[in-house]
DNA sequence: AGCACACTATCAAAGCTTTGATATCTATAC
DNA sequence: GTATAGATATCAAAGCTTTGATAGTGTGCT
């Protein structure tokens, strides 16, 4: 039960994503989207025609979680799901025209923080950074 | 809408605390907590008799996420909560006694993550990574 | 052909989180 | 004493996420 805060750097890479995370919903708001809707979109107009499983790995989420957003997009008219031609099991999902209308407002706004966030470290520093957070990542 | 995934370092830094709370979601289950119940098992330990409203400042969520957590807690018999001497508009918040063990089995569990991750850091390192993530912070 | 394995989608249940809105009580200022 | 401001709890709605379970479909091995 004793371990000093010092050194729980869990707290402060929660800390830092939660920031991160509060930002961005704030950006992506103004185009009526959500942090994951806005993922699913980004992700969505890399590789049009992308199954939901896919989207989820791409994403890094469960795809009955990338179902759910997908379901709520469909509901907003910003992509559409479509039979796949042989693949009956699958189904073809494409953004809209609203749907990259409301990722370009999305991204314009989320491209500032991430821009605001970089611009505060040299690019040695980024690569620091990056480095540490690998093996923090790998350490668990 | 073009910048290269390399400088977003937002990535990096969400890859990173999904895998902890991952693996520390699995960690605290053994004691059938979830990640936010067990941090607010700790703080209430920590500030016995904490109201709600300051527990979820604690925890650095909503009042409202609190009451459910608690609200969970209290069905499961982990705390118990009556109404403050004078502050008739308060609930005082207390550990049961079941509430102390599962705490106690949940954060050796925890610990050990955190201990894993801390020893894969030299000390410098260590207080290389907290400052660039405060300065993550700050800069959004 | 037949069978096992892997992948796809989807329903259901439980839980966390947020914003917005309401009601009550305390404390401080006038 | 009253009024305003601050704090507390709580209801409701919307959305994300997970685990567990079900069902159809494609692929490759025997």
């Amino acid at each position: 039960m004793d371990m000093p805060p010092e050194e729980r750097l869990g707290l402060d890479v929660k800390r830092a994503e939660q920031r991160l995370m509060a930002a961005k919903h704030a950006a992506v708001k103004i185009a009526g989207l959500t942090v994951p809707q806005y993922a699913a979109l980004l992700a969505l107009d890399a590789s049009p025609g992308i199954s939901a499983a896919a989207l989820a790995r791409e994403c890094l989420v469960t795809p009955q979680a990338m179902n759910v957003v997908l379901k709520n997009l469909l509901e907003h008219g910003l992509i559409e799901r479509s039979p796949h031609q042989w693949h009956r099991t699958m189904l073809e999902t494409h953004l809209t025209d609203a749907g990259r209308e409301a990722l370009r407002v999305a991204d314009e706004a989320a491209v500032i923080i991430e821009r605001r966030i970089a611009d505060a470290f040299t690019p040695e520093e980024r690569a620091t950074l990056r480095t540490l957070l690998a093996r923090f990542t790998a350490a668990i």
